[in-house]
DNA sequence: ACCTGAACACCGTTCAAGT
DNA sequence: ACCTGAACACCGTTCAAGT
């Protein structure tokens, strides 16, 4: 074949491609050459849009925070209603629908510091700005927005590595606690998710409390 | 070689190395092959004492959680004090400690559900029985032991895997409330330090006022 | 039972060659 | 500029062979 006048790759569709392949097989099936397969070319041809299967997989999970609502936390002000605090609610649980919607993606942003991911950026950026218009000092936003961040990627991990063996025998003895925990397998959407919903009223309620004090 | 009458290998003896070799050259540096000869032995031996190589890094992660101290969740009475609150403290920080000394472990965490992590169960186990010593209902208790997972591995991982990129450069007409950014990279471990001990103060509070509306 | 070397089916990436 | 096939240095794992 060699070089078509059109190209038969563009970095976008290589992206969107491999979005696809982690979502629907999982992070084992995104190799470069299962990819470019998927993409109908041979595999050195990536290399021409993309530097290594790294930057790659940091482009891919950058796309999926791009999804990520942040309008909520545009035009706080002082004494503005709604407030941070709905502000705070509104993007944790936009951020993390947007990773419930591609749970292979969480182990990619737990591979290591990303090198370059925009939309982490524009997310950090838009969260401190928000705290900061609504009045809390500099300083104590940058703490807010990462223990926000501890708690929703933390929700989203555990929701996707966290799971229970599903058989019943593991804890007959050993775990008197937990008895009921092979039910757990079956009711794990459903806890993940109230114990979501409980943590970040819990962190939000004892953030009115620190908010009150400054 | 051969067989020699004193087995050159044992379980433990691989994990104990491969946990060295993961803290002080990270995830990629931990193949059979890699893990083999720091062993002093050839690749395909490790298979007589570990399934698979994933069976092994479960089998090393595990080895890390067997450190976190447990011993403040026993004991735990309706009226007793120290109560729930110091409890989970201390174990959060018990937790958070155990994973910061062994960083490169937490993308493990992350890779999926662990087949067999006793030590993960133990630790779920104490959670919950220490709660509901401590008067929290079984359902709430679930939730609790959860929702503090979600912050504590997720401000193991953002500590890990959350780094702002070091170049000044980047932040400047882009996103104009992260002007400071750059500084963050040096400040990085101050401010997730002082995040997670708001966070968890915040979690805390919360947690205390939905305990008194049971 | 526990180790070996050889072998299989894969990887990510480089590179000269083609248009 | 953008694709190709061949090649390099690796992988995880299986297996027959050795003691």
């Amino acid at each position: 074949m060699a070089r078509p006048r059109q190209p038969l790759l563009s970095r976008e569709r290589i992206i969107e491609v491999a979005l696809g392949l982690l979502d629907t097989e999982g992070l084992e099936a995104v190799s470069t050459r299962r990819l470019a397969a998927e993409l109908g070319v041979s595999g050195p041809s990536l290399y021409n849009h993309v530097a290594t299967k790294d930057e790659l997989l940091d482009a891919v999970a950058d796309t999926v925070l791009s999804e990520v609502d942040l309008s909520m936390l545009a035009g706080l002000g002082p004494g503005s209603d709604p407030g941070w605090r709905d502000a705070l609610y509104g993007w944790a649980h936009a951020y993390r629908e947007a990773l419930a919607a591609h749970p292979n993606v969480v182990p990619v942003l737990a591979r290591g510091p990303g090198r370059r991911r925009p939309h982490m950026l524009r997310m950090a950026d838009a969260v401190f700005g928000g705290l900061v218009d609504a009045g809390w000092p500099r300083r104590e936003a940058t703490r807010v927005g990462a223990l926000m961040r501890f708690f929703i990627i933390g929700s989203a991990l555990a929701s996707f590595a966290g799971g229970f063996p599903d058989d019943a025998a593991v804890y007959a003895d050993e775990y008197p606690h937990l008895d009921q925990a092979h039910l757990l397998a079956d009711r794990q959407k459903e806890i993940d998710e109230s114990a979501f919903e409980t943590g970040l009223q819990a962190l939000l309620d004892g953030l009115e409390g620190r908010f009150a004090k400054l």
